[in-house]
RNA sequence: GUGGGUGUAGCUCAGUCGGUUAGAGCGCCAGGUUGUGGCCCUGGAGGUCGCCGGUUCGAACCCGGUCACUCACCCCA
């Protein structure tokens, strides 16, 4: 074997792919009835975009994208993911003028140049959604019930629904100077990551896992503690209209965020069935963002969920429908078989056949590994009666029909398979 | 970027103490009545033993390097 996938990025075989094609055509479904349409951007976008909306010190940007230079030394970069891509579309399109609140989805691969483990790869994919231009706690929560009920229409169980409000502007700033004063004063019984992360990241060492750090910020000062009054109501309109809709969420206030333009609500969808990962999906609130790439003042609140690691969760694929197999006999009957594979196709049957002429024993074969419920054959006799054979594959029951499409059509409707 | 584990057929894996032509099961292809599946039987295709180098009369096996995959750290979907 000489050329293969790159690292991290992998092929999607004609086995799985079925699999992935029912998660993708539910969600649409459900999007579609809880109001959402989809919105397509580009795999590439400049890196600028990403720097910006992301923030400049994050792992992603710092360290995780792919990027490079144009002939004209343009910087581009592989999206790593969805919402910045789609507010950029909002403000260029001025989407805002379609309406008060602008409900979308996406769905398709994103990258992230990290080393690759269980649940973990460079190219990825997603499904997100966002509502852009509503603030309110209903826009949160309709888009977590979404989310909630997705999961649970595609079988994911062993997951849980994990909340927190990380405050805002009014906030945040003075929360966040608290918790670096708590940290100094504990700096002696810290880890070395979060020694380091006090001062570059303080959120981040609310969730260390290292027993020491636990310990010693146990008793640390909570964001959910601190929220001004806006914000403290906002949280709480999302926790009442969340238990109104009976969404089991269990509140943390440790939930960090990876992308520095969360305020405002934060939610995660964990689970401990992914190995080191634990996510499934996640999102929050985004106020602020639309207006800092130069577009109206307008709130936004968002998820993604990571399809991989919500395809190893899911409920086994349900069942397709097996192929009808048009065996034929001897040159003639092969040509006449073939035609009337065409004629079936079109009328929307999946219709296999052998491309080259093979004996009937080997088609037979063939039917029966497809799972084939009913086989239907021309040879020599069936030539000359004009008439086609048809076999049930349950009962081993075998008849003549006439060779009439608009007949076998209907009556392959009704079989076992076939459409 | 750092660490651990694993690399033999399409897949899952055997392979003795270093020994002559590298195997099994499944899968794939064909045949076992003249136009008929499953079960069974027979045959066939398919291998740079990850790669490079070293030790040796001789290496899938021992040694070094390297690459890939994988799990974990980190971080996240």
């Amino acid at each position: 074997m000489s050329i293969t996938t790159i690292r991290g990025m992998s092929d999607v075989l004609p086995d799985e792919s079925g699999r992935w094609r029912w998660v993708e055509e539910r969600a649409r479904a459900l999007f579609h009835a809880f109001g959402y349409d989809e919105i397509r951007t580009p795999i590439l976008e400049r890196t600028e975009l990403f720097v910006r909306s992301l923030g400049e010190s994050t792992d992603v940007v710092e360290k995780e994208m792919y990027t490079f230079a144009t002939g004209s030394g343009e910087s581009l970069t592989l999206r790593p993911e969805g919402t910045a891509s789609v507010v950029r579309s909002f403000v260029q399109h001025a989407l805002a003028q379609r309406g008060p609140a602008n409900r979308l989805y996406y769905l398709g691969p994103m990258f992230r140049h990290e080393r690759p483990q269980k649940g973990r790869s460079r190219q990825f994919h997603q499904i997100g959604a966002e509502v852009l231009g509503a603030g309110s706690p209903e826009a949160d929560v309709e888009i977590i019930a979404m989310l909630w009920a997705f999961l649970g229409e595609i079988g994911v169980d062993g997951i849980q629904l994990e909340l927190t409000s990380l405050g805002d502007a009014a906030c945040r700033p003075a929360y966040l100077e608290r918790l670096r004063n708590f940290a100094e004063s504990r700096v002696g019984e810290l880890c070395e990551n979060c020694t380091r992360r006090r001062l570059t990241n303080p959120l981040r060492i609310l969730d260390c896992k290292v027993e020491g750090c636990r310990k010693a910020l146990a008793d640390a000062p909570l964001m959910t503690e601190h929220l001004c009054e806006p914000c403290r109501t906002h949280h709480g309109g999302v926790e009442r209209l969340l238990a109104a809709l009976g969404i089991p969420f269990v509140a943390n206030p440790r939930i960090v965020r990876g992308l520095d333009y969360y305020v405002r609500t934060a939610f995660e969808v964990t689970t401990d069935r992914l190995g080191a990962q634990n996510a499934v999906a996640g999102g929050g609130r985004y106020d602020g963002l639309i207006a800092s790439f130069g577009g109206p003042d307008a709130p936004g609140v968002g998820f993604a969920m990571g399809l991989e690691r919500v395809l190893e969760l899911a409920a086994p694929t349900p069942a397709a429908a097996p192929p009808v197999f048009l065996a034929s006999h001897g040159d003639e009957s092969r040509r006449a078989a073939f035609g009337l594979a065409h004629r079936l196709r079109l009328g929307g049957v999946r219709v296999e056949t052998s491309l080259e002429p093979t004996s009937m024993k080997s088609q037979m074969r063939r039917a029966q590994k497809l799972g084939c419920a009913t086989v239907l054959m021309i040879g020599e006799s069936e030539l000359a009666a004009g008439t086609v054979r048809i076999k049930d594959m349950t009962s081993g029951a075998e008849e003549d029909a006439a060779r009439d499409v608009d007949a076998l059509l209907a009556r392959l409707a009704r079989a076992p398979s076939g459409a």
